[in-house]
DNA sequence: CGCCGAACATGACAAATGTCAGAACCGGCC
DNA sequence: GGCCGGTTCTGACATTTGTCATGTTCGGCG
C-alpha cells in the first residue's frame, strides 16, 4: 500500500503560528511541509520553486492577500490545491476566494488535527468550506452596490474629503455625494463612514 | 537538582494556534500548559481555577482584551506573571500593558523556541519587551490628546453623528465639534474620521 | 494675592456633506 | 418603434460638520 505523501506549502506572516503549525503537521505521516513563506510574494516564489501539492495560505498577509496569491497559483500551478485559513472570516472574502479557484476555506478556530484532515480532503480533489462561514456568506448575500457605488465607497475608505474622491474618480462632487448617499442607504448606514465600515465587515469593498 | 516546572495558562481565540502552541510548549521539559482559554472572561476563570505561574495572553480576544485581563489578574493573582503576545503591535497598547503590570510583550513573529525562553524569563521575575515594538512606542511618544478629546474621539469611533456623541458625552454639540477639531489638528488629520483612524493606529483610543 | 497657561465649554459663522428632483443613456421587452 | 426599469450623472437646496472668537474654571508660580 503506497501511502501518497502530500507536499505542503505553509504561508502565514506570524512566525509563531507558522512554526507551530509546521511542527504539528509534520507529526502526520503522510504530510510533509516542503516550504514556508511569510508574505504573499514570498509564497508565490516558494510555490514556483517547490511545486507543492497543497498550499495553506493565510488570508491576510503583507504584500498580497491569500486570494490574490491563489489567483496567481491557479494560472501558474493548476495542480496545486489552495486551502485558505483566516482569523476573521468576512462573507465577501469567501466568495472571492471560491471565484479564484480556492478548494478549501476555514477559520483559524479549527484544530490542527482537523486541518490535517482538510489538507488530505482538498488534496483528494474535494472541496471544503466551513459551514458557519458559508452560512454567513449566504445570509449576507451579494453586494447590493452598483459598480460606481462600490468604486466611490472604496475611494472614501480612508476618510478622504469628497473633493478628493471626485478628483480620483473623475466625477462631479454632487455625483460623488449622490453615490455615497445611495450606498449608505442601501447598507442601512447613517453616513458614508459607517457605510464604509459595514461594507468592510461584509467584505464588499 | 530540582528543575522547577512552570505552570502556564494559554489564552488565544484561535484554536489552531492555541493547540499548536500548547503542543510545542509541552515539548519543553520545564513547561506545562495547565489551562487554555479562548476568550477574555474564560481566561480569567481559568486563571482563578488553576493559579498558573505565567499567563500567555493574546492581545485581541473576544470579551475582554489581554490588557484588561492582565489588570484583573494583577489584582487577584499578583504572583501570576503575564506575557502578552500580539499579531499587530500598536505603540499605545504596549504602554497600557506595562501600566497594567504586564511582564512581557512580544509580537507573534517570534519563534516558539524563543517564546519558551521568554516564559522562563518572566517567570524568573524579569521583564522583556520586543525591541522593535519598544522603539515604535518611544518614537510614537505619548498621546497629545487631553482626556475629553480622547473620550469624544472614542465615541466618534464608530462613525456616529455629532448629535449622538454629544448625547453620550453629555456635552453641547458645539463643544463636541470643538474637541473633534482640536484632536484632528493635533493628529494631523483633515477630519475626525481620519483622526480616529490615526489614533487607532497609534493605539491612543 | 494676582497673573498666566492649559483644559473645558459654548454659540455663531463658514464650509463640507447629505438629500432631492430630474435629465441622459442603455438594454430588455411587448 | 415605444415603453419601462435601472444605472449613471448633475446642480440646487437643507443639514451636518469644522472653525473661530470668546468666556469660565482651575492649578501652578512669582
Amino acid at each position: 500500500m503506497t501511502t501518497t505523501t502530500v507536499r505542503v506549502l505553509l504561508a502565514d506572516d506570524e512566525h509563531l503560528i507558522r512554526g507551530a503549525l509546521a511542527a504539528l503537521l509534520s507529526l502526520e505521516d503522510d504530510l510533509v511541509v516542503v516550504a514556508e513563506a511569510a508574505t504573499g510574494p514570498e509564497a508565490l516564489a516558494m510555490a514556483r520553486a517547490h511545486a507543492p501539492d497543497v498550499a495553506v495560505l493565510d488570508l491576510q498577509m503583507p504584500g498580497a492577500d491569500g486570494v490574490k496569491v491563489a489567483t496567481s497559483l491557479r494560472a501558474e500551478l493548476p495542480a496545486c490545491k489552495v486551502l485558505i485559513v483566516t482569523s476573521h472570516g468576512r462573507p465577501g472574502h469567501l466568495k472571492r476566494a471560491l471565484a479564484a479557484g480556492v478548494r478549501g476555506f476555514v477559520p483559524k478556530t479549527v484544530s490542527a488535527q482537523r486541518l490535517a484532515e482538510l489538507i488530505r480532503t482538498v488534496h483528494a480533489g474535494n472541496r471544503y468550506v466551513d459551514p458557519e462561514l458559508a452560512a454567513d456568506a449566504i445570509s449576507a448575500g451579494d453586494s447590493p452596490l452598483t459598480a460606481r457605488e462600490a468604486e466611490v465607497l472604496e475611494h472614501a475608505a480612508d476618510g478622504a474629503p469628497v473633493s478628493e474622491i471626485a478628483e480620483r474618480a473623475a466625477l462631479a462632487e454632487g455625483t460623488v455625494r449622490n453615490y455615497l448617499s445611495s450606498a449608505a442607504s442601501k447598507l442601512g448606514a447613517e453616513n458614508r463612514h459607517t457605510a464604509v465600515r459595514i461594507a468592510r465587515e461584509r467584505g464588499w469593498v
